[in-house]
DNA sequence: ATCGCCGATGAAAACGATTACATTCGCGCT
DNA sequence: AGCGCGAATGTAATCGTTTTCATCGGCGAT
């Protein structure tokens, strides 16, 4: 059986209430009783009772995390900033990933329920109605990447409008007259606010493009479909911009297999940097998302209510894209001297 | 406030000891009775207080896992596994990962008791000394990958070296005289595995097969120095064996840049089946690691000694890992005639 | 009719901490 | 000397469950 505070009063001589206290550095305690009773605890090698101090106290020093069926990179990253920034919080991480579907997720947040103070939430089938019904009012939260709106939550996206904006626009400024999109899965947010970045560099460029889309579904064989599509088209474009690097990759597959030189005579751009980007030949242009970050600063968000016991949440923040030029667009000469382009 | 079992009681007209007995399923309860409290809990939307229960019950229905500071898509899937297997057991999973050293490590294992029925524990850093001293005997725990052999613990392996012999033996089937390895960082159990199963598979070939070794630290970027030192050798090898992917592909880079062709030049391999291995040119003959399954059997092995109370470990397991023959190794014809190995 | 048994239910202890409240004690002030 | 005050410490209530033990009531057997 383990050792409980009730072991250490009697070695140390004195009640609980004042080992309490000593552990706690709370309230008043003399220096020599408060060192007495540290010693004591130090040597018994006491460790609290964390359920019992919780069912008191109502706090679980725990954050919950709940996640849709992530793959690779994405997934490790944002953990990774989670669980870093987590620890140096003090705070524990309880995952629970994986969810392919509403009701998966709505069974995930009950069974959490009193095990976490707080939730970080990111999950393509959580909206407003779901929060509702499903979310206890009292249970603060942060939503990432997600369409829901509530003013009763924080949410913390990143910035795939501005990302696709950007990237677009620095197709057009290499002067491609007429740019493709390859699109991710339908409703799914990311993909949809990419989409929207393109359409409105395009549509703001002041400039004749012509712009066309081709569907997708963020899978690398997509992207390979997509590229073929591109290449049976009578009028090619001269770049094309897949919504992700995995698709980016099936469609270099693809134009390889055609003959097609890259970016000579089709320029080619993905979205995410994922690690194999600077590797695939010609090395891919794309864009950069701080994954780590957006975990990190969703867990800080989620931490400062936790102990403010404020639950207002601050206003909605986006996490900056960089665009990171390699060959695969045919343009680096020319960004070497535009700003807010980084060059890899 | 949030409702108590109390309020169930209260409000079915029936004592708190018949409501746990209710839900719990346990003992005897009048059919009747225990609708009527189904009934009510349900509408009050009551869900048991998780803390208070495992104050009594002495078990928190969560288990820890304690990883390292880990990369990409081998923590993503082996994550994905564990949690899969957890929520289908009904436990919950405490995450603490990105160790870099043993201190850290330990600080996690302390903060994570009383939290957790039992641990998960991957770490280059936990050794059978560390177990004994940081870990209470009483603890159930699973060890990964790691090099610790203690009996009082269920371990479970990667087959480094089997994988590594099956490689090297295909290299050498292939009919390669002379085959270089480049090896993992310095105390990695992994890589000194891997390297283990190249020397004895040239050892045991029973041909006169020339081996030497290369360093590296398995990031990309020591691959490439590697491959740059092998193309600086007189007698260059036919076919270079990298400890891991990524390796790999920054090899394929030195050769690449080199004007070697691969694998009519040189012929070469990686280690981890990492998700661009299908992608680079051309596409990479490597070892499949199931670690998603890895994951997935840990957890269970855990599991049934929680449900057991018997923590009498089931002996060490190992996890085969199957060759993946691409186009890099220049056997593909030759692959297929034999078993055991795979083609993409 | 009485007894004993058994199934259903309730009352209360227990889990291990925190904390409000009570107690003690020393000390300075009148 | 006595009084009051505040710091240090102790006592006990409390959190929300589970579970042991006691109670109650009905029913079959003698």
């Amino acid at each position: 059986m383990a050792i409980t505070i009730k072991d250490v009063a009697r070695e140390a001589q004195v009640s609980v209430a004042s080992v309490s206290r000593a552990l706690n550095n709370s309230a008043s305690v003399t220096l020599e009783t408060r060192q007495q009773i540290l010693a004591v605890a130090k040597r018994l090698n006491y460790v609290p009772h964390a359920m019992a101090r919780s069912l008191i106290t109502r706090r679980t020093d725990t954050v919950g995390a709940l996640l849709p069926d992530l793959f690779g990179e994405f997934f490790s990253e944002l953990i990774r900033g989670i669980d870093l920034a987590a620890r140096s919080r003090g705070l524990h991480l309880l995952v629970s990933s994986s969810h392919g579907n509403a009701t998966e997720a709505a069974a995930a947040l009950r069974s959490m329920q009193g095990r976490v103070d707080g939730l970080l939430i990111m999950s393509p089938h959580v909206d407003d109605e779901f929060l509702r019904s499903y979310l206890p009012g009292s249970m603060p939260a942060v939503l990432m990447n997600s369409p829901a709106t509530s003013a009763r939550y924080s949410t913390m996206n990143i910035d795939n409008y501005g990302g696709a904006f950007a990237m677009t626009q620095h197709l057009i400024r290499c002067g491609y007259p007429k740019i493709a999109l390859i699109g991710g899965p339908d409703g799914n947010f990311d993909a949809s606010e990419r989409l929207r970045g393109y359409l409105d560099a395009v549509a703001k460029s002041g400039e004749p493009i012509e712009s066309n889309t081709y569907s997708g579904d963020f899978t690398e064989e997509s992207g390979y479909y997509a590229g073929r599509q591109v290449l049976a088209t009578r009028n090619r474009p001269r770049a094309i911009f897949a919504s992700n690097d995995m698709m980016a990759v099936g469609c270099l597959f693809a134009l390889n297999e055609a003959g097609v030189r890259v970016p000579e005579d089709i320029a080619l751009v993905g979205f995410d940097d994922i690690p194999i980007a600077p590797f695939v030949s010609p090395p891919l242009t794309t864009v950069r998302v701080r994954i780590a970050n957006l975990g990190r600063s969703a867990l800080e968000e989620l931490a400062t209510q936790l102990v403010e016991g404020d639950t207002t949440p601050s206003p909605p923040q986006t996490f900056p894209c960089e665009i990171v030029v390699r060959a695969s667009c045919g343009a680096n000469a020319f960004a070497r001297t535009h700003k807010n382009v980084k060059i890899a």
